[in-house]
DNA sequence: CTGAAAGCGCTAACAG
DNA sequence: CTGTTAGCGCTTTCAG
């Protein structure tokens, strides 16, 4: 910027004001240094800048990973949310610091923040860290997780209805006809355990009982669906319908049924969760419950911005939606 | 750091020495300021210690997006390999500012280097955008691309060895018996061009004839698999094998096959592309070109931080491994 | 071993 | 309209 002023004749203050655009510069010396600034591919330190004026237009986006099972970058639901959140920053100007966490060291997301990289986090994947999470948002780390809203929550979430979720999908498969509904998924994770009361809300609406044997906890991995349809296998329950908590699930679980000799949906109704992309071209079509990804990452943004604004930004809950395509026809 | 300076009664240049664990500074004062900072959760400010030191340990990662495609999001296997961009940056102490940009606006991609933000770049995805990357080059922008090595390119690659990839599905279709082998893919990506001349060359070895027929351009989004196929039956070429770019187009690929009531492999054996962790999964599991995902992140950002040490870092080809399972059997 | 002082690149009073 | 000056939070000579 000093060079810029020497050459253009002015002060290094003329210079910053010329580059903001204030009001306060002649047009012309304001043309002179525009032109000079971009033949000599000048463009402001926004570090210095960021210093200076104690402003930061950087978003710390953080990817928990659970160091035992890698259960995280199996999902394209997660690709999804990252592409979403990038759009959404992007759109407002701000920048996006990503990071991996160990799940167990929750801590350690909020050094970005510490250390003033960024003004604020946005948590993909609650998992079961709760206390952890309540624990940063007590420090007062602006944080805003896509999860599921729980009792006695400091930090504010953003995520699908999935108790609405999960009674989508279970009422359709009702509707069509089935009565032994199987549920795979891990109810300890609170997203799951939303849906899976959905489940529940709507097997009890229908009249229909609750078994518990139906009931088959797999983690996300996608040797989940395997896993699962092979467990209720071994449990020798009747079923004709399965409710995935996930589309990479479903569609583990119907290739390890089609390799059983079970016909999707003739023998087995299958619904999914999430309808990633994969989900249409899949065969047959899976039938899922859409997470508004979109939607989703203008809200997480939305809401972090308005914390760190320190406006009051209640937990959020997005509307989800059936999506029949021919697992469940 | 003034406050801390203050309470320990000490200036900052001391605090600043014992922070940096600089042996000029007397253990019992070290630590008294050490424990201070730490109970007041005091945590340097990396902005300002950027601007003094001149050094920034930020690396720009760049996800180039088709706007008319998309032809960006749907793949797992770049998630994949944000991942393991993430765990060897994380390893080697840098952050990861990532950002996506319109591919036709490639030199956007070089404002957080402009700007002072990040110190290097890393493309994931060169598309057809060869120009414009020699452009940044030659600007003098640190950046390592991942895809395939080009004649008379000024950037540094770092990719799969896509010949001998090609090569190895095509020899191993060949050795299974097959003569009439389709290939999915736009081969105006050079890596899909590398590929093709791989198929091209295992063909040639074993005496078969080279079919244009029997390849159709398709892109990686996930209807290409399904297009692919009902492209090359509108052909009416018969065909016994496909060997697709991508797992993702090999899986719908296979999808649309069973719907037009094809056995896979018995009537076509297929194989993909990159070994996502789905193709395990897959049902039947996938056989595919493994790209060496770990390495891949490993050897980008080695690339990058020797050409920013101002190293002479050659493009460099990646080994690609013939993973056998059963779409090939 | 410690402190005073200068300065990284930028912006914003304040004074012309 | 423009220049002078101070200072954002940090590190590092240079003197004690």
């Amino acid at each position: 910027m000093a060079d810029i002023a020497r050459l253009a004749g002015v002060s290094k203050a003329t210079v910053s004001r010329a580059l903001n655009r204030s009001p306060l510069v002649n047009e012309e010396t304001r043309t002179r240094i525009l032109e000079l600034a971009s033949s000599l591919k000048y463009t402001i330190n926004i570090g210095a800048q960021n210093l200076r004026l104690k402003q930061n237009r950087t978003i710390g986006v953080v990817v928990p990973y659970d160091s035992t099972t890698r259960q995280h970058l199996s999902d394209p639901f997660f690709l999804s949310m990252l592409g979403s959140l990038a759009d959404a920053l992007t759109e407002r100007g701000f920048d996006m610091l990503l990071s991996r966490v160990d799940a167990e060291q929750l801590d350690a997301a909020a050094m970005p923040f510490d250390t003033g990289r960024v003004i604020g986090l946005i948590l993909i994947g609650q998992w079961r860290h709760h206390d952890q999470l309540n624990g940063l948002a007590a420090r007062h780390v602006p944080i805003v997780v896509w999860g599921a809203q729980l009792p006695q929550q400091l930090y504010t979430t953003v995520g699908g209805d999935n108790v609405s979720g999960g009674m989508l999908a279970t009422e359709h498969l009702i509707a069509a006809g089935r009565r032994r509904i199987a549920f795979f998924g891990d109810i300890n994770l609170p997203e799951v355990a939303q849906r899976y009361s959905g489940y529940c809300n709507a097997l009890a609406r229908h009249g229909l009982p609750l078994d518990p044997q139906l009931r088959v906890s797999v983690s996300f991995l996608p040797e989940g669906g395997d896993q699962a349809v092979r467990e209720i296998e071994r449990r020798a329950v009747p079923y004709d319908a399965a409710f995935a908590c996930s589309d990479l699930l479903a569609m583990t679980a119907i290739n390890t049924l089609r390799a059983l000799g079970k016909q999707v949906p003739g023998d087995v109704a299958v619904v999914g969760y999430d309808d990633i992309e994969l989900s249409t071209y899949f065969h047959p079509p899976l039938t899922t419950i859409r997470q508004p990804i979109r939607a989703a990452g203008q809200a997480l943004v939305g809401a972090l911005l308005a914390i760190i604004d320190s406006k009051p930004a209640g937990s959020l809950q997005l509307p989800t939606e059936l999506i029949v395509r021919a697992t469940s026809a």
